[in-house]
RNA sequence: GUCCCCUUCGUCUAGUGGCCUAGGACACCGCCUUCUCAAGGCGGUAACACGGGUUCGACUCCCGUAGGGGACACCA
């Protein structure tokens, strides 16, 4: 049997990090079963949702590389299906329209559980033989209903505590409940992996399955991510969207293997490929307990991913945040020095945008500005008449590496007496403005002799 | 209120009755390396919520207690 999953949003916002965590999970359950992955947008609620918001979701889904197989499904478009299912279930009896008011229903609620009793609907219209209204489905009112959800193990739920839920509203339109188990069958969807706050519809979907003689697919519900305060992580809770991390400058798949690690774990592996994540990816290692998101931990991971990757595309990735920063675009002499400093750069940055930030000093113009005041302290007169006098020696300096630089400065510094931070330090700040980056003489190098005297003698100037 | 679920270092987790004096990772602290900052290496602080059972033996199984979370719409 082919395995199928769906990740199913409603597009009423962007994807937050929780759903792209469940979007994860499926990907990677069914890319570990060579099944199939499917996109459904779940747009029933017309007032709610927007173009805007399905945008953002599909944009956040391919940022994150969560490829989905075949089309997108819009739910909207197959109201008409859903209509027709209810139908059935009104002719075949097991469905009947209900007419209490809204206020009826608050009531009822009030009253069971003043009474210490489930709220929910009593069924009262059940038998009145209503021709319209909201059709509610019958479901039993004795025994129970077990599941064998392959995260949260043997779940019972007795039926009392179930009421008649409302199927087709009294405007005619499908609610939720009716359209995900119609959708869902109809997708062939053989495994629901979705959040444990969905839990206790999976009980009420059972009556429905069971309603239409299918069989119910395989449940899976993952515990939430949580907040710092430890209450569930939502849109008006903390929870950001998934291009607010990419904005942060965080790498997709630092943000995968974060993700997959929050709440899934595989013995002491932390770093861990997409291969890898498709290659051990099964539903018995997630865990029970909710867990709650580490920012320190993510950003842990990005530099990693950041140290990992390509020279090439992280200039292509900060080249436009330079842009942004600086109010200029980078030349190509700029570019150059940039790409040459990548491998010094990469391993100083835990996001894009510090890696921009520290790139920067590579496109300032003159002079450079002395940009704080640890930066100084190695631009007073000292640190500018060291350098002064080192520049004779490097003018004479034939050959322009990081080592015959090196051994220039040390031979300075042996020579004056001086330790070779402080002819080390002056020379950062000359180049860079700050004093703190990547090694000096590598800097000096790839600067190359011209522009790095150019910096130096407007500095001891 | 009712039902369901959860509980190992601050955080993410490993652990499926003896391998646990509880392992790894992030964070934190110290040392080494060193031209700064990182990275890296070495070391350190730090956890089985509590109480009863079961068992020769319990982090692991059972039952309570406490704490936390989720769900209870003509939203999805």
């Amino acid at each position: 049997m082919t395995i199928i999953t769906r990740f199913a949003p409603s597009p009423t916002g962007y994807l937050h990090i929780g759903g792209a965590r469940t979007a994860l999970f499926n990907y990677y359950f069914a890319k570990h079963n060579k099944g199939k992955f499917l996109l459904r947008i779940e747009d029933t609620d017309q007032e709610r949702s927007s173009q805007e918001a399905i945008d953002a979701i599909l944009e956040s889904m391919k940022w994150l590389g969560l490829n989905w197989d075949q089309d997108v499904v819009f739910q909207s478009k197959c109201q008409k299906r859903h209509t027709q299912i209810a139908a059935d279930l009104y002719k075949q009896g097991k469905a009947y329209y209900c007419q209490c008011p809204k206020e009826q229903l608050q009531e009822m609620r009030e009253t069971a559980m003043k009474e210490g009793r489930q709220p929910g609907y009593d069924g009262r219209c059940r038998d009145k033989g209503h021709t319209t209204g909201a059709l509610r489905l019958r479901t039993p009112d004795e025994g129970s209903v077990n599941i064998e959800d392959e995260i949260q193990g043997k779940v019972t739920i007795q039926n009392d505590h179930i009421d008649d839920m409302v199927i087709l509203r009294s405007d005619g339109t499908p609610t939720y409940m009716l359209s995900v188990v119609v959708d869902d069958h109809d997708m062939g969807i053989t495994h629901i992996v979705r959040g444990d706050d969905h839990l206790t519809n999976a009980f009420r979907q059972y009556h429905l399955y069971s309603a239409m003689g299918w069989t119910m697919p395989t449940m899976a519900h993952m515990p939430l991510i949580h907040g710092q305060d430890g209450a569930k992580l939502s849109k008006r809770h903390g929870a950001l969207g998934a291009e607010t991390y990419r904005d942060m400058g965080f790498l997709p798949e630092a943000m995968r293997n974060y993700l997959l690690r929050l709440g899934w774990g595989y013995g002491d592996e932390e770093i861990i490929s997409d291969a890898r994540a498709t290659e051990l990816f099964t539903l018995d290692r997630i865990g029970k307990s909710p867990s709650r998101f580490d920012l320190k931990k993510l950003e842990h991971l990005n530099a990693h991913y950041i140290r990992e990757s390509d020279n090439d595309r992280l200039l292509k990735m900060i080249t436009p945040l330079m842009d942004e920063k600086l109010g200029k675009s980078l030349s190509d002499t700029q570019k150059s020095w940039i790409l040459q400093g990548m491998d010094g750069l990469k391993q100083r940055a835990k996001t894009l945008i510090e890696l921009a930030d520290n790139a920067a000093f590579y496109a300032y113009d003159l002079p450079i500005e002395i940009r704080d005041e640890k930066a100084e302290k190695f631009a007073d007169t000292e640190s500018r008449s060291i350098i002064k006098n080192l520049i004779g020696d490097l003018e004479n300096l034939n050959e322009w590496t990081h080592d015959s630089l090196h051994t220039v400065a040390k031979e300075y510094s042996e020579k004056q007496d001086l330790k070779l931070v402080k002819i080390a330090q002056p020379i950062r700040v000359a180049l860079t403005g700050t004093t703190v980056s990547p090694g000096v003489f590598d800097v000096l190098e790839i600067f190359g002799k011209e522009e790095s005297l150019k910096r130096l003698k407007d500095f001891a100037r």
